[in-house]
DNA sequence: GATACTACCGGAAACGTTTACGAGGATGGC
DNA sequence: GCCATCCTCGTAAACGTTTCCGGTAGTATC
């Protein structure tokens, strides 16, 4: 292991000058820096981490905390990769690292959080999977680590945050199905206190009212995600009597289960019953195609590393100021599954 | 924030038994530990991560690096989130957490893995989508941390591996085929230089040969993974004359893009060809249902999580010694899409 | 030619922790 | 009563880096 100490007796240096010609400091001749720089390639230095951070209070790595386990499977996945990709675009200009810190399905995620923060090994925070009233905000905000939430929540401690707009998502699946004469429309959404769940549902509701119809409460029909959850909604869709004519899903791969568990009661999308979605990936390839609404999750991804770089000290000289509040567009996408009018 | 030292203040404590205490060791009271832990909790003290790796020289976290990026979109990913929780439950036991390094597709691999482990975040590594020749393990081995592969490599440093059983995926499949009278088989591969390709490629033309038929190099398709890769797959499949009778996939996800591809060209699974594919989530749900070789991911990722144990001296008190070299056995699911014989 | 200033560099402290070492008291055996 | 042993704890030296501070040249100013 060559340190800078080793390296500095290679050039007959101290190591403050070595730190500083490494650091870019001003204060050091151009060829001393050359030098440096050139003798630190060739016994290949690199400055330990642990001695740094010590010092500086910095590691250079930024967090993403994610949820993960049976529950969440196929989910969040196309969906995060994407969003990674954007974030990771944003960090590596400033060389910042991203890295995924997954919370198993079977350990609290405050806790997760907890550890992993006082473990000191980022420089900031992005958590996703966001709750009406999330403990991780205050705790973060106790902590004063920077961070950012993908996904709204009524704890609130003026972080910026990115969101995707479930309340567009609930509004104009409703009006096309008001539209389409539908007043018999369910909902599908999460079982847990998920603010989109929230989000959605309210706006649901609202749409309905203000076209005279009402959301029946046994028409809001809670799941887990992913294909299994809509599965089971099939289920219980096709035991309600009388039967919905719509549906609108709040998760991306609800659909999936969905349309296997209605194919098992003979029951065919668009045809027999209307739905809307979510966009992602997998469900592109249904038959009947899905109606559904999406973003792009890359530019998503963008906007929250670029909100997460505001809110830290060192880079604010590169952004402008102040919280980002910002709901994201959704891009519709006509398909066959909602093509069913009563 | 409160460190050792003001908390061994208000112990009246030296900061050498305060720490002796919260880690553990033998020479200290009984009542003091119990003081210490005590007060720990209350000024909720918090060991700093940077001073500890800095004198012990261990962070207490592994890496576990996956590409990511377009061409690596939905395939890896139902994959391993599975692989991550049998990973994760090991590594827990033992108080070490495990964090995800995503490589962006844009990103050199064997850069990115050197800037990771160089900064020192880790004390252990894991890595997949290893090539057939593949610089990091190299790597890995002349820095000398502890690391695992998930995939096998003819670079051998060695270090332990768990791999899926590609050879038994070619076997397997080409035997049935084979007796069900096909003489025309195609497999689909990657584009690069992984191992699984290669492993697979030489399986399938060795059972073929095996039984007097010939891999004719026209029906070797490589091509991209997921959905995408599947998809044209399916046309150059389509394209061929004459047309294979018989396909088996390499990659989880190829047979969504497949399905859709030959739908397009009017071609069924199971009634014009006969497809082999691997098990994932998302093709669970094809129709007609896909005839494939899976695994157990979480038990995969638990294996690989106490071969990686194994290697790291501190925990060799507790993981018999040596490397592991597994090749994990195939489960066999049937479906419709092996159904057609020539 | 004295002063002021700049450019560059070395010295040394500090970051928070672990751990080797030794000191002190208590205990035990003879 | 003495020596050996054990238990418990304090002291201090590391770990590798960054950064403040001061010092030495050299240059410019008058």
């Amino acid at each position: 292991m060559v340190g800078i100490r080793r390296l500095a007796d290679h050039l007959n240096l101290s190591i403050g000058t070595v730190s500083r010609a490494l650091n870019g400091r001003p204060d050091v001749n151009a060829d001393t820096r050359a030098r440096v720089l050139k003798a630190a390639d060739e016994l290949n230095y690199v400055a330990n981490q642990s001695g740094r951070s010590l010092r500086s209070g910095t590691t250079g790595a930024i967090g993403f905390m994610v949820q993960t386990g049976p529950q969440f499977n196929l989910q969040g996945e196309s969906f995060f990769t994407s969003v990674f990709d954007g974030v990771q675009s944003v960090l590596n200009r400033h060389h910042l690292d991203l890295i995924v810190l997954l919370c198993a399905a079977d350990e609290d995620p405050d806790q997760y959080l907890r550890r992993m923060v006082l473990r000191g090994f980022v420089d900031g925070m992005i958590i996703s999977h966001t709750l009406r009233v999330d403990p991780r905000i205050a705790f973060l905000a106790s902590r004063q680590l920077p961070f950012v939430t993908l996904g709204r929540s009524e704890t609130d401690a003026g972080q910026s945050w990115i969101d995707i707009d479930f309340e567009g998502l609930g509004r104009l699946a409703v009006e096309r199905f008001v539209a389409q004469g539908h007043r018999e429309i369910a909902v599908a959404l999460p079982l847990d206190d998920i603010n989109l769940g929230h989000l959605l549902h309210r706006a649901v509701a609202a749409a309905m009212a203000a076209h005279g119809v009402q959301l029946i409460p046994k028409h809001v029909l809670r799941s887990q995600p992913g294909d299994l959850g809509g599965f089971e909604v099939a289920g219980r869709l096709a035991a309600l009597t009388p039967r919905p004519t719509a549906i609108v899903l709040s998760d991306e791969s609800l659909a999936i289960g969905l349309y296997r568990g209605l194919k098992a009661q003979g029951i065919v999308p668009g045809r027999d019953i209307a739905v809307i979605g979510r966009d992602s990936l997998a469900v592109r390839f249904l038959s009947p195609t899905l109606t559904r609404y999406g973003q792009s999750l890359r530019d998503l991804g963008i906007e929250l590393g670029e909100a997460l770089l505001r809110s830290m000290p060192a880079y604010q000289a590169f952004y402008p100021e102040g919280p980002v509040h910002k709901v994201w567009p959704l891009e519709f996408t006509l398909g066959e599954s909602d093509g069913f009018t009563p």
